[in-house]
DNA sequence: ATGGTCGAGTATCGA
């Protein structure tokens, strides 16, 4: 099974560059994020012409994320599940496909320290972990897929020198990823990976990309049993050039069966 | 010179 996550930043202006590459990397499962779409606008017969279901939760505007599927969707939720604080946008939808527990996250960008968009982020991602704890089935697998927003360590920046007093490195958000991933996730790209100077995301500003200054922010973590099953892990750097390129790149991981 | 570009929508804001 081939598992891929992308941060699409609109499909409305994207489609083009996701179908072309769904036509050369044929994932199984794709999870996208930032489609900015409302949910009447996303394209899913687009999807479905090319052989897959999709479930799709956005607002319109900004977030949005969906979860495309080879395999038939079942048992979607939208946002946190019940018993947990609603979300007011669109970062979260969860599906299982092909027996695996998918979610597709976009996770807040915190924008600065010690701002209420900070602490939101902070507290996104411990209801995360409480929806996955509420949520899980322990004969099904996990993987949850998508923008964390977080880069894991010094060596997933491009200088962490110039990240000092930065989102994204802080260590209080790196503690609520690892919070998150002690539930039992691994990082899939690492298992295969350990070489710095691999990013997933690259600013369009001061040609970020063909300077090499990128960060790695999108992951796949899956549990326990997937992690023992990961064969191959790629970043793919061609999506991120040419012509109407995201910012992010997306990322693939595959799975024996 | 501490910016640089995109995408939302149409003035700026968010990333």
């Amino acid at each position: 099974m081939r598992i891929a996550t992308w941060n699409v930043n609109s499909l409305n202006v994207r489609l083009p560059r996701v179908e072309e590459w769904i036509g050369y990397a044929h994932p199984d499962v794709l999870c996208l994020q930032e489609t900015k779409l409302a949910d009447t606008a996303f394209p899913g017969f687009a999807f479905e012409a090319l052989g897959y279901q999709s479930v799709h939760h956005g607002g319109g505007r900004w977030n949005g994320v969906a979860i495309l599927s080879r395999m038939p969707i079942s048992d979607v939720v939208y946002g946190f599940c019940e018993g947990l604080e609603a979300d007011p946008d669109a970062r979260l939808v969860s599906a299982t496909c092909g027996g695996v527990r998918v979610s597709s996250v976009y996770v807040p960008n915190g924008r600065s320290l010690g701002s209420e968009h900070y602490a939101y982020k902070l507290s996104w991602l411990d209801r995360l972990r409480r929806h996955l704890e509420a949520t899980a089935d322990a004969r099904t697998p996990v993987a949850v897929c998508g923008d964390f927003n977080v880069a894991p360590e010094d060596r997933d920046v491009w200088n962490p020198a110039r990240f000092v007093g930065s989102t994204h490195v802080s260590e209080p958000e790196r503690a609520a990823l690892a919070h998150l991933q002690a539930w039992g996730l691994e990082d899939a790209f690492r298992l295969r990976h350990q070489e710095d100077r691999l990013y997933t995301y690259w600013d369009y500003r001061a040609g970020d990309f063909h300077q090499h200054r990128g960060m790695r922010i999108d992951l796949v973590l899956v549990s326990r049993p997937m992690a023992e099953k990961v064969t191959y892990a790629l970043v793919d750097r061609f999506a991120r050039k040419g012509k109407l390129p995201s910012d992010h790149a997306p990322l693939l991981v595959d799975f024996e069966d």
